[in-house]
DNA sequence: CTTTACATGTAAGACGTTACATGATTAA
DNA sequence: TTAATCATGTAACGTCTTACATGTAAAG
């Protein structure tokens, strides 16, 4: 298996999506992208740089009016072909997700209950906040964006982070009421 | 806010299980960490010679009959204290959780609607071999190690591994019902 | 005249994995 | 004698974030 910069699919994908310059790129990683993919600045433009330098990409510089000139990116055929190629291949094992409450929570004996429960109560806070913002961008995609032809996608990939962000918080709550006896 | 390095609590944390060597330390986040935090030997050993340096564990060397030498670590009183403080600390902003599978899924009208579906099955695979195994984790700590002061604790982070494991396999079915229309 | 949005980029460093290197002891 | 388990460690490399640096243009 050769190792595979993920990131760099991230990027070529959303080439795909109407975005053709790392800002835009960047702008729809932290509106769409965000539950389940986060790219800086940093890895934005250093990985354009490089898609062009392996052919999978084309570089345009571009005048705008009223905004800052910019640079427009498009797919080589290359491009399309290494997306595809990407795509077909099936994912690797799923990798472990770190989650610091947990690790708290497993040495949490050496901790009065109620401290471990405002760790919980915490954490219920930004699950929640999460969750709403689901429903936010579910409802953003639905109102404006059907047209679109990936918003069926994106709705799919938006139910996941719903319900795996509700199993979570009723997880919040049961174990709270445990650690309350 | 200072930087915390979450990986050297984790150690500080696992000093407390009765882990006192790397060796032990890895045997256990292998065992009983997997589904939320993993440590390669690359991190282990030169974090506990960072502790050591920092007063926050001592080392001692052992001799074991029938067994390679092997070097015992213990926390400070230092080492409790900044445990203790660092269990007490809020956990930050929870991070996002990067997922291939949603990545790809997110590109997926240049897929056909079969390969897709024969993705999420691999992902459904994976999954369930996952909740198998927190399933086979649970069973061992209820039935040899509820004696274990920690155990009450291991026990909660495995019922959260499997609620959101079981929601992303309910997740998984309804899609691919989804995408067989 | 100042803030916000648009736009591009780099350098340092943190974090983490993999592969490598070594060696003791036991059981088959 | 060979494989498995126990045991410790490092060097190279990949990935990613943060902070820095720079500049245009519109809107208030």
């Amino acid at each position: 298996m050769t190792k595979e910069n993920h990131t760099k699919y991230a990027i070529l994908g959303l080439l795909t999506t109407g975005c053709h310059s790392g800002y835009s790129i960047k702008q729809m990683i932290d509106g769409s992208l965000n539950h389940f993919w986060k790219i800086s600045y940093g890895q934005i433009y250093p990985t354009l740089k490089q898609l062009v330098e392996e052919g999978l990409a084309t570089v345009k510089d571009t005048t705008q009016t009223g905004k800052p000139n910019k640079k427009e990116y498009y797919l080589t055929s290359d491009g399309k072909t290494a997306l595809q190629s990407w795509l077909n291949n099936p994912i690797e094992a799923i990798p472990t997700e770190k989650n610091e409450l947990l690790l708290k929570l497993f040495f949490s004996r050496h901790q009065h209950a109620d401290i471990t429960i405002n760790q919980i109560d915490h954490y219920l806070n930004q699950l929640t906040e999460r969750y709403h913002t689901y429903l936010s961008i579910e409802q953003l995609i639905t109102e404006n964006l059907l047209d679109q032809a990936d918003s069926p996608f994106w709705l799919i990939t938006l139910d996941y982070g719903k319900r795996t962000t509700k199993a979570a918080i009723e997880w919040c709550e049961d174990t709270q009421e445990k650690l309350k006896e």
